[in-house]
RNA sequence: GGGCGAAUAGCUCAGUUGGUUAGAGCGCCUGCCUUACACGCAGGAAGUCGGGGGUUCGAGUCCCUCUUCGCCCACCA
């Protein structure tokens, strides 16, 4: 028989049993399943070969060309990265959205590059040298920049080789690094600008400081992380009682900072406190004389309502120093170390100098508590930051800095989203950006370390202010103003002040007249986590209105994380993660991209097991075979010889099959298009100036998952299971009829390929170059055309066959009628031929008999009733026992009864009838008719039948 | 401390402005190697939509409240 060809394992496929079969020569050829490791990495160069993926300046619509222009810009990962599985989710979301816009006829570029990541890139070179039991300091900071610019070199932009074998179709061509020469004018320019304007200046004042990496670190740097700590209540004698008071006991969660005190102060209304305001107190352990001073800064509910002040060591401190005038001693070194650092001569005890703050902190605590100084010692929960780089505990710290002043440039970024010019996805994020640039921070940008880009200053010794500083898009190497030596700043900028630019400095800028910026600027849509808001987008859009005047893209959507079976979060130190390499080995690309884009939803997690990877990704493996299999039916049945193309198909020689399929074509192309939403607000593709989506369209589309899900749906529960199973016996024929089915399927199939493409493109592919309709040999199904519905189709005549068909199944699985028996079905009414011709190959094989006529006289049948109120009926003569089919039917009957019962309540209810849409009440009334048409015929039936 | 979100089948999640008998994938049960596909086909079981209250002709959907979980922000030491 026929099946022993297909039962041959993919390694025999040319059994020499089936060489006299013709099927066999065709059908052979391809095994059962999709050699992915072997296929997808040629493709994948071939398409980088042909120039698929590289946009070009000329086909913009804003520089001469015909197409709208698409550009998605990578958040660029650091440049030491290696794959996990975050850059998986965060860049198959971006190809596939880019994919399906360059198929949609834009000029789509997705422009990729990596970050030079100063502290974490610093961070990896410093472990290295730990290694070698060396210090960044033993070496010095030319060896250590060198080192680095080597490591980066050599092993730099793995990840972006990595980023191709999942199929990310980025314009290689522009792959841009941020410490590369032409983005470091880009961060001269930016910076000299905003100090031109007087956004930028330096501060004096307490930032985080990071003892570990030993550099200031920005507001976002420093993570907020609950800590059960300890509050301290500590007793400071006064000088001389006064108010009936001995000493006044400050409440603190930090101690150690104690020895750089400088007063103590209250709540000007306090009357606990009132006597005592200008006495002074002597601060324990140092042994010095502070003050006690009032300000309304003070809580008086909290601790103690009294509060030792601390300026150089915690930020609330300072702002009460400086309002007070008081000295701010520093008593705590870069490193973490106790110490007379600056302006603390005296204060700490030589016994403390050296000592990590933490041991310091329980030193001083014994010695206070053996002093009978220390009160008390309640637990307390607070937050305390870390650094988001090393974790360490960040230490509060006066130093100076270099700071953006940020009110002036959050004010158009804040409005940009607040008249939707710019619209964030899930809206709900919306909320958290306008509460964030609504109370934005100058931001710190100035770092101790050594990779990244110079502070572009200038100092000259022998100049006095203003004229000792110069700041300058040029190196300097002598100043301006007395011709001498000048010194170039220690430190470098924030990597992230780097990446703000990002969407102008990988386009050009600052050469305002760039091609790329003209054609491609301002892009589309910012695809990235939410983790990154503040840190990157957020100061992306003040830099695009700063330094362009306008919004560098109209969507900002926020994907989810990707989480474990525990909803933690995948990492490298929980050791919960996957790697996406392994998957794309074991289970393809395609089906990596599959489970990251079907389990998608707005916004949500995806959640996958690290210890069951069958699990998450055996669905998208499945579904890439299913294709491939019928794409292998396909070359076998259809062959590749010439197919009439559907438009010189006429009408008429259609079956109800073929308008079923192309009717459910069009739906699931409208479904998709519905789902991705539109690609733009209007005139985007012109100028961005003055745009603003349309409130219908400001939450619409990016619904990838979606997406995924109508395409798959369509492909297999439609295309496959239906109308393949019920053309292939015309297919057989190899007649006229067979041309058209032909040219049906090709072009359904080709469209259902490229409505896939997108989301698993090395599959989709592979089989198209393969399909008798692509368009011209050589093209790539990457930069065909996005689907057009034909408006061909209309599905009603073999949704009832579809309809009696499952009704057969069901009567089959209910009474266990074996698959080799023969059925004979009489339909109630309709078109026998049409019935005929539509059952799929199962029902056909010698299965099913279908005859038409009344239903009256068949005593023992099982029947089914259709929506339209016809009946199948299906003589079970000495098949089952009736008793079974009675009781069946009798549930079934009393089901809908009850259906019907609150069906004809809710229209005898005259609100009901009054306040419901007349659309809705019409829609009721119809339902009212069918039921009660299929709860009569069920009512005889059971009549008949159990009767007796 | 402030703000936001989530809770729907055993698991992961859909469910768009309130309107048919609440869906999908995985898992589970039954039967099937049937002309591409057992990584498959056919059929099936399974949900008082977190608890309570309210608005409405009608609530998974809107309002209030409680519980649990998660996220963001935060200068009460």
């Amino acid at each position: 028989m026929a099946r022993a060809t297909t039962q041959q394992p993919a390694e025999h496929a040319d059994p020499p049993e089936a060489a006299g079969e013709q099927a066999a020569s065709t059908r052979g050829q391809l095994p059962p399943h999709y050699d992915f490791s072997a296929l997808d990495p040629e493709l994948y160069e071939s398409w980088e070969k042909a120039g698929v993926f590289a946009a070009s300046t000329s086909q913009s619509a804003r520089t001469g060309g015909a197409r709208a222009p698409f550009v998605v810009l990578m958040p660029p990962p650091n440049v030491t990265a290696v794959l996990h599985m975050g850059h998986g989710l965060n860049n198959t979301v971006p190809d596939v959205v880019v994919r399906w816009r360059r198929m949609a006829g834009d000029e789509a570029l997705w422009l990729p590059g990596t970050d030079h990541a100063g502290i974490a890139t610093q961070n990896v070179l410093e472990r290295q040298l730990a290694s070698e039991g060396l210090t960044r300091f033993d070496i010095g900071r030319d060896a250590f920049v060198a080192r680095t610019r080597a490591f980066v070199e050599e092993t730099g932009g793995t990840i972006l080789q990595q980023l191709r074998t999942i199929g990310a179709s980025a314009d290689w061509t522009r792959t841009a690094y941020t410490l590369s020469p032409e983005l470091s004018r880009a961060v001269r320019e930016a910076f000299v600008r905003l100090h031109e304007r007087g956004l930028i200046y330096r501060g004096h004042r307490v930032i985080h400081w990071c003892t570990r990496c030993l550099t200031a670190l920005s507001d976002e740097e420093a993570e907020h992380a609950e800590h059960d700590g300890r509050l301290y209540h500590i007793r400071y004698p006064l000088t001389e009682p006064a108010g009936g008071l001995e000493a006044i006991t400050v409440a603190t969660t930090r101690p150690e900072t104690m020895l750089g005190d400088v007063a103590v102060a209250v709540h000007p209304d306090d009357p606990r406190y009132a006597a005592i305001v200008g006495r002074t107190v002597t601060l324990p352990i140092a042994g010095i004389t502070i003050p006690v001073i009032a300000d309304p800064a003070v809580e008086q509910e909290f601790g103690t309502g009294a509060v030792k002040i601390t300026p150089a060591h915690d930020p609330n401190d300072f702002e009460l120093g400086l309002r007070h005038e008081l000295p701010m001693p520093i008593v705590i070194s870069p490193e973490g170390e106790m110490g007379e650092i600056t302006d603390s001569a005296g204060r700490v005890p030589e016994s403390l100098r050296g000592l990590d703050r933490f041991e310091a902190r329980d030193r001083i605590v014994a010695e206070l508590k053996a002093a009978g100084l220390l009160e008390k010692v309640e637990p307390h929960r607070h937050s305390v930051r870390h650094c988001y780089r090393c974790d360490t505990v960040v230490e509060p710290r006066l130093s100076d800095q270099w700071f953006v002043r940020m009110k002036p440039l959050a004010e158009p970024a804040l409005a940009a989203v607040t008249r939707g010019t710019i619209r964030i996805l899930p809206e709900r994020w919306e909320a958290v950006y306008v509460n964030w640039m609504e109370n934005i921070r100058d931001w710190n940008i100035s770092r101790q370390l050594w990779w990244g880009h110079r502070i572009p200053v200038w100092y000259c010794d022998d100049c006095d202010p203003p004229q000792n500083v110069i700041v300058s898009r040029e190196d300097v190497s002598e100043c301006p103003h007395c011709g001498g030596t000048v010194r170039q700043d220690e430190d470098v900028l924030d990597t992230w002040f780097s990446s703000w630019l990002w969407p102008l400095s990988t386009l050009g800028w600052p050469e305002e007249d760039s091609d790329d910026l003209r054609a491609f600027y301002p892009t589309d849509v910012m695809i990235s986590a939410p983790e990154i808001l503040f840190f990157w987008i957020a100061r992306m859009v003040m830099a695009g209105y700063e330094f362009r005047g306008e919004a560098p893209f109209h969507t900002i959507y926020l994907h989810g994380t990707v989480r474990d079976t525990q909803h933690r979060k995948m990492s490298k130190s929980l050791g919960n993660g996957i790697d996406p390499l392994d998957v794309v080995r074991l289970y393809g690309a395609d089906a990596l991209r599959w489970t990251m884009i079907s389990g998608l939803g707005m916004g949500a997690d995806v959640m996958l097991d690290p210890n069951d990877l069958e699990r998450s990704f055996a669905p998208g493996r499945n579904f890439v075979t299913k294709l491939w299999n019928i794409g292998r039916y396909l070359l076998a049945n259809v062959g590749t010889g010439s197919v009439e193309p559907l438009a010189a198909v006429e009408d008429s020689r259609l079956q109800s099959a073929d308008h079923w399929i192309l009717a459910r074509l069009d739906a699931a192309i409208a479904a998709c298009n519905e789902a991705l939403g539109p690609a733009r607000p209007p005139g985007w593709d012109r100028s961005a100036s003055g745009t603003t989506w349309p409130p219908a369209e400001q939450a619409a589309g990016m619904r990838l998952n979606e997406y995924a899900e109508s395409a798959r749906a369509f492909v297999w529960n439609e295309m496959a299971d239906w109308y393949l199973e019920s053309v292939k016996h015309r297919l057989a024929t190899g007649d006229a009829d067979a041309a058209v089915v032909r040219a049906v399927l090709v072009h359904v199939f080709d469209a259902a390929l490229r409505l896939l493409h997108p989301i698993v493109p090395f599959i989709t592919e592979t089989l198209w170059r393969q399909l008798p309709a692509r368009e011209v040999a050589g093209t790539f199904l990457a930069q065909s055309s996005w689907p057009q519905p034909t408006a061909r189709g209309s599905a009603g005549e073999f949704e009832r066959i579809r309809e009696a068909v499952t009704a057969l199944r069901q009567i089959r699985a209910d009474y266990n009628i074996p698959p080799g028996q023969m059925i004979k079905a009489r339909i109630a009414s309709g078109n026998p031929e049409a019935f005929r011709s539509g059952l799929p190959i199962v029902e056909r094989l010698a299965r099913t008999e279908m005859t038409l006529g009344s239903a009256d006289g068949e005593a023992a049948a099982a029947h089914a009733v259709l929506t339209d109120g016809s009946e199948v009926v299906v003589p079970l003569a000495g098949l089952v026992d009736l008793d079974r089919e009675c009781t069946r039917l009798r549930s079934e009957l009393s089901e809908l009864e009850r259906h019907l019962l609150s069906l004809e309540q809710r229209l005898a209810n005259e609100r009901f009838t009054s306040k419901a849409p007349a659309s809705v009440v019409e829609a009721e009334r119809q339902k009212q008719q069918e039921w009660s048409a299929r709860r009569k015929l069920l009512a005889r039936k059971v009549e008949e039948l159990c009767a007796g």
